[in-house]
DNA sequence: GCCGAACTTGACCGACCGTTCAAACGCCGG
DNA sequence: CCGGCGTTTGAACGGTCGGTCAAGTTCGGC
């Protein structure tokens, strides 16, 4: 059968997709090497070339690969929660580094801005980039255009209220990764809600 | 006399610095090697090790110095504007990538991207990329009081509105400077004026 | 069991690049 | 003109990796 091969492969793929990810999380994409990930993953350097044609790919396919990781995560829990506004407020608190003290403060947005960095020469990167952060926006606005619907919102241009709370809490997160000590974790979640209540008219 | 040595020297300094950064803006800071700078600098590779101490703290210090050679242009700029809200649209102005077609796309952002990846590591950049951070919201909200005390805008805590404003415009451009077919200059102007509008309660 | 293909290893190569250094240059005071 | 010091050069060194490869291992199908 050809079912075993296969799977396999996607399991070291992924495996080597998810060391890679942790590496570079931690000591940043300058310094990530590929005996790195070889150790992270428990196999020998070699391999990691046997699976992805050179260093660049890897990394390249591992900073896409996290990030939709944790946009689905984030998705599915979301997902289950039935009031716009609350759907909005979790989705504050996960994006929020620092916030909740069940997750690490650097994961996600540290390797967010690599990407970002990468994305500025690199094509491909960009036009994976576009097409995280598209969706990302995308799934904001359609909890607003939800709560809208559903009488919990006021009105207005659901995309450019998304856009609005997308690039502030891009902008407010950098602060906070970088323990910037005039924007705590709670500072940037009260005004990003602050925000969300004023242009979505609700109360806190 | 003495005066000749520092003034010659803190000449090649700067020279080396503006073209660190200029080689860094084009390159990228992963891809910039010391031969690159000194090419660009008209000198040969090891002047530049005479001259800085390590790579590594040359790029850093042509990181801030760029980054706070930019920031006194504007504030020169803007401390001629009479009107806080024409300071304000000033700022915009000049903060959105690609707006005014006399200046470069990537030149500024680039490199304070730049700036945030290595700051994560780097405790010296951290301490410095605060610092640079303050003082631009500290800029902002400086405006936003004076146009208080002008009657032109309405009341308000000048500091938040201005944390509010740099992340808002941090997040923006990172979108801008990545050519994000949704997001064009033009509507990062308008949504951090009337941003700025809504809050501060004056009319474009 | 045995064959072959897929997978895995780790030693090795070669290029690249940060850094060093000995030598040359040029300017200024005497 | 000369001596010396600050400046500048560019060749050379050495360490570090990314990538290659030949040999070994595993495992499913026959």
């Amino acid at each position: 059968m050809s079912a075993v091969r296969p799977k396999s492969t996607r399991d070291r793929n992924q495996e080597i997709l998810d060391a890679a990810a942790r590496v570079i999380t931690e000591r940043g994409l300058a310094e990530t090497r590929i005996s790195d990930v070889a150790e992270q993953a428990g196999v020998s350097p070699g391999l990691i070339l046997y699976y992805f044609d050179s260093k660049d790919r890897l990394l390249s396919e591992a900073l896409t690969y996290a990030n939709d990781q944790f946009f689905l995560r984030m998705s599915r829990e979301i997902r289950r929660i039935p009031s716009a506004k609350e759907q909005l407020r979790r989705l504050v608190d996960l994006s929020v580094p620092g916030y909740l003290p069940e997750f690490g403060k650097l994961d996600e947005w540290a390797l967010w801005m690599e990407v970002w960095v990468r994305a500025l020469r690199d094509p491909q990167m960009a036009k994976d980039r576009e097409i995280l952060d598209q969706r990302w926006r995308q799934s904001i606005a359609d909890i607003v255009r939800a709560g809208q619907a559903a009488g919990e919102f006021g009105p207005g241009d659901a995309d450019e209220i998304a856009l609005l709370l997308a690039s502030l809490m891009d902008g407010l997160a950098i602060q906070v990764i970088m323990n910037d000590s005039q924007v705590s974790p709670e500072r940037m979640h009260r005004l990003c809600m602050a925000v969300a209540a004023k242009e979505l008219g609700f109360e806190l």
